[in-house]
DNA sequence: TTTCGTGCAAAACCTTTGCAAAGTG
DNA sequence: CACTTTGCAAAGGTTTTGCACGAAA
């Protein structure tokens, strides 16, 4: 997949993530370098346990990733997703550049949707004197393929 | 708190809500009436624990608790929020006039957005195939009592 | 009566915590 | 050297599951 501009770009994302890491007084460990290498390469959020299991030869331990995609999480780095599964995962945060996800309530594939309109939420909660303003936004529906084959479309439909 | 329109008075609510489960074939018994009596009465999404306690009177099992939320959540009669505290909590769900929320990063207080602009992703989503489309948005923050009294605010922000 | 919902107990699951050892700046 | 991060083991907490019983349509 080609980027979109330079800025995200496997090596330059990662580059700036541990740079943002230093900015805050953060170690740049193996495992977090190993795990943002992932995060920056290969796209689509992960869980804490995919991306252990990602992380197969220089490995660390389960414990470590949820560490450290919390603390990274607590910075900016990274963005956690809710899929509604009960499981949160995690993927490179480009900041303004950011995307959202519609998932399916079926199968659970994930396609992204690239836009972004929550401004003005954002700029009401400025007003209301909030800080450090982020957002999560996901949208859920029956995708196409599970749509078709579904048995009793209306059982288990909104 | 008055109400912005008669649909949304905690009695129509009700009705609404168990006419919806009537009509997807679930049976209207004495734990969903008495959830969905808190949820159309009281304000404020509640996670299952906590539903469970306002139960106290007519109570039942947590695990019917949590199976009858899935259940309204499958169909669309509740809506479920994540606040980033690995606990789901759910409220009733007025349909189109739905809101959003404003979580404090810190003190986890709840304010509420009344406002959704979502529509143009659910537009592009509905083109790309998708069916029985739903959303959720969290907007985060911390709030400005919080802000205020923040030792280091640079260390935990983003 | 047939199907769906509930209770109870137990399991599954993801995530967090404590503490000593190791690594980073 | 001071401070942060890691590993391991164990706990915590929420949510799910199985099965027999009870309730709704």
């Amino acid at each position: 997949m080609p980027h979109c501009c330079a800025q995200h770009a496997p090596d330059n994302a990662l580059a700036n993530a541990l740079e943002q890491l230093r900015a805050h007084e953060m170690r740049v460990t193996e495992p977090r370098k190993a795990m943002l290498g992932i995060l920056t390469r290969e796209h689509g959020p992960f869980s804490a346990e995919e991306l252990h299991h990602k992380l197969k030869g220089k490995s660390c331990d389960v414990v470590t990733v949820y560490r450290s995609l919390q603390a990274m999480e607590e910075i900016g780095v990274v963005r956690r997703c809710d899929f509604g599964d009960n499981t949160y995962r995690y993927e490179i945060n480009h900041g303004d550049h950011h995307h959202h996800h519609i998932v399916c309530r079926t199968c659970r594939s994930v396609q992204v949707l690239d836009l972004c309109a929550v401004g003005k939420l954002e700029r009401i909660a400025r007003e209301m004197g909030y800080e450090n303003i982020t957002h999560t936004l996901e949208i859920f529906g029956t995708c196409p393929k599970c749509a078709k084959k579904q048995v009793r479309p209306d059982k288990h439909a909104a």
